[in-house]
DNA sequence: ATATGTACCATTTATATCGATGGTACATGT
DNA sequence: ACATGTACCATCGATATAAATGGTACATAT
């Protein structure tokens, strides 16, 4: 685990660590069902508080890219590659896309789409 | 034209002037085609700035309800009553909701999504 | 004891957005 | 001259959210 985080970074520091996880397991770095750093010790190692540690490797978890397995520890997930592999965001980039342009081309302003997507990704419908 | 707006209101300027024209327009005390106060003058009555006024018909013209003739000021849409029903919001955010239920039952998650419609609304593609 | 993930509580800082306001200016017409 | 809608420019305050931090505590295990 050659982890390096960029304080400067725009980038948030949960973010650089789910991309450089992802990373390593894409390139066998990290093998399927391997060990992972627990979250405190990551977070000592690296200087981050390990809320932040929490918060990537449950993302990851989210992901089906490690696997969380309370006193024993996190670890890779057992097809793990597949979920790296899999190019959903583009895909769901283009699906989003399509949508908000056809609603923005019947008018719907852009505070208009910001409020109703916020009011259903926090499911207050 | 009794407009009256409640400056404590949680609810904007802007949108107790489009529900409150709109309800005109739905009881028959605004009728198809009738003029409709000038925006400066409508502002100067509720002592409220023009550029509200000008926003709340600028989304009621988009909505179908009223129309604006540059120099001949603004009418109620000779079709109005049939588009009162309508909420382009409510549609909208059906629109986006079934978008986004597919996208999340493909396992795009939360965080991805919030990316990608940032991206998209910010043209940062 | 020590370590694991996890679930709460909270504050702080920064950023983004909203709603409203104001000013200026334009072409168009009376 | 004067009024119409409209398109820019901008600022301000309030609100919301994101990101990171910190503390405390719990059940579970070695």
């Amino acid at each position: 685990m050659e982890i390096v985080i960029d304080i400067d970074s725009t980038t948030p520091v949960f973010t650089q660590l789910m991309e450089q996880i992802k990373q390593a397991v894409s390139s066998d770095g990290l093998a399927e069902g391997a060990a992972l750093p627990s979250i405190r010790q990551l977070a000592n190692e690296l200087d981050v508080n390990s809320k932040t540690v929490a918060k990537a490797y449950k993302l990851l978890e989210r992901d089906n890219i490690i696997q969380s397995r309370g006193y024993r520890g996190s670890f890779v997930h057992p097809e793990a590659k597949r979920y790296c592999g899999v190019n959903v965001n583009e895909w769901a980039h283009d699906e989003l896309k399509a949508t908000i342009t056809k609603l923005k081309a019947k008018g719907v302003t852009d505070s208009e789409l910001r409020i109703a997507f916020s009011n259903i990704l926090s499911n207050k419908d």
